[in-house]
DNA sequence: TTTTATTGATTGAACGTTCAATAAAAAAGA
DNA sequence: TCTTTTTTATTGAACGTTCAATCAATAAAA
């Protein structure tokens, strides 16, 4: 079976793999020999490609992180600079785009949150990730308010978002995202209607 | 050692102790032992008392729900019925009361967010508790809206709310409860403005 | 023949649970 | 009041499991 240049299809396999047995099993149960099976390989592959398993977790985290950004890119390059609501309405879509809405997605994050409270690594991505969104939409509210409405416009929809997200990923009926939009929509409308209608 | 009547008092150590433990370690390195050490008693104990380490943790889970329900309740029951905006305020102070909302308990309600999605117990805990907080929503928007709006703003508000909370837990400065309440309350005027000035 | 990729049995550590042993308090007896 | 007996609460070593990591063996491609 040894071809060469494995190494890239390989670290995809395995971090689509850990996504999915975190769905169905939990990040507790994901363990090395059931990602592996999922992957169609053996357990010592992921030592051998990530140095461990938490390479493989923390990869598995920066992949999604990634896509999320990407996300958000795609939709707001083709953006004029000065139209703050349509930069904002580009980070809500792309938030709930997050590369597909999956569940295997979604169970993943929540499960990355809880547990990069106590992992340094995960954390700092983590971190990174929310400063992004809180100052991308700080900045651009920035355009149409104060500075200290701007903050408290951009904490809010950050709120939202994260709430909206939260709620769907525990909810078992799953994430409505066009409603989610919407409410994010309301938000937003709301925060730039009240102090400058532009 | 031995006193008659320890059940109780034991109990409420090892369930705080849980919460220190998931604190300081977070929920998959939260061992028997660890908490155990925390509460000043020795393993075996936990199964004695609660039949074992998932029927601490679900009683820890069930604890911090009840405190929720009594820091609304507590709010809610000296108002007047006919002032939907006072019981949801007192549903929102509630909220970020979370009987002291202190980092431990925090950390720990996450982690359980987390893992209740792939444990039965934890999981009808979580559901009962979140359709509450969206019902009872429901039902005071509903003496000033109608029924597809009220639910909307139900929604939102329930988002915006563990949003909040959720975004105060992983942030590193903790959370403001100040500006959280006071966003929560600009949602919710928002909402009532729009739909019935009253 | 050499290189690269992969396997899977093995190892050692850590976990939750169990249970015989123990110790203190409470109750009973003197 | 002072023993003795019973009851209740607790301990912690031992046990069986499960996990991640390792590495010698292997097999295909170059």
């Amino acid at each position: 079976m040894p071809k060469v240049g494995m190494e890239p299809i390989r670290r995809r396999q395995l971090i689509r793999a850990t996504m999915e047995a975190i769905d169905e099993a939990g990040l507790a149960d994901a363990t090395v020999i059931r990602i592996a099976r999922r992957a169609g390989v053996s357990a010592g592959i992921i030592s051998h490609y990530f140095g461990g398993k938490d390479g493989l977790l923390e990869a598995t985290m920066r992949q999604i992180l990634n896509d999320l950004g990407e996300a958000v890119a795609v939709r707001r390059a083709s953006l004029p600079d000065a139209d703050p609501r349509a930069h904002i309405r580009a980070i809500i879509d792309g938030n709930f785009d997050r590369s597909q809405v999956s569940q295997s997605v979604m169970k993943t994050w929540l499960a990355f949150w809880a547990s990069s409270m106590h992992r340094r690594p995960l954390q700092r991505l983590q971190y990174v990730n929310d400063r992004r969104l809180y100052s991308n939409l700080c900045h651009q509210f920035r355009h149409c308010m104060p500075k200290a409405d701007a903050r408290r416009a951009a904490a809010g929809l950050a709120a939202m978002i994260d709430g909206l997200w939260l709620r769907g990923a525990l909810a078992p009926e799953g994430l409505d995202v066009d409603r989610a939009r919407s409410l994010a929509y309301d938000y937003l409308d709301e925060q730039l209607g009240r102090n400058a209608p532009q």
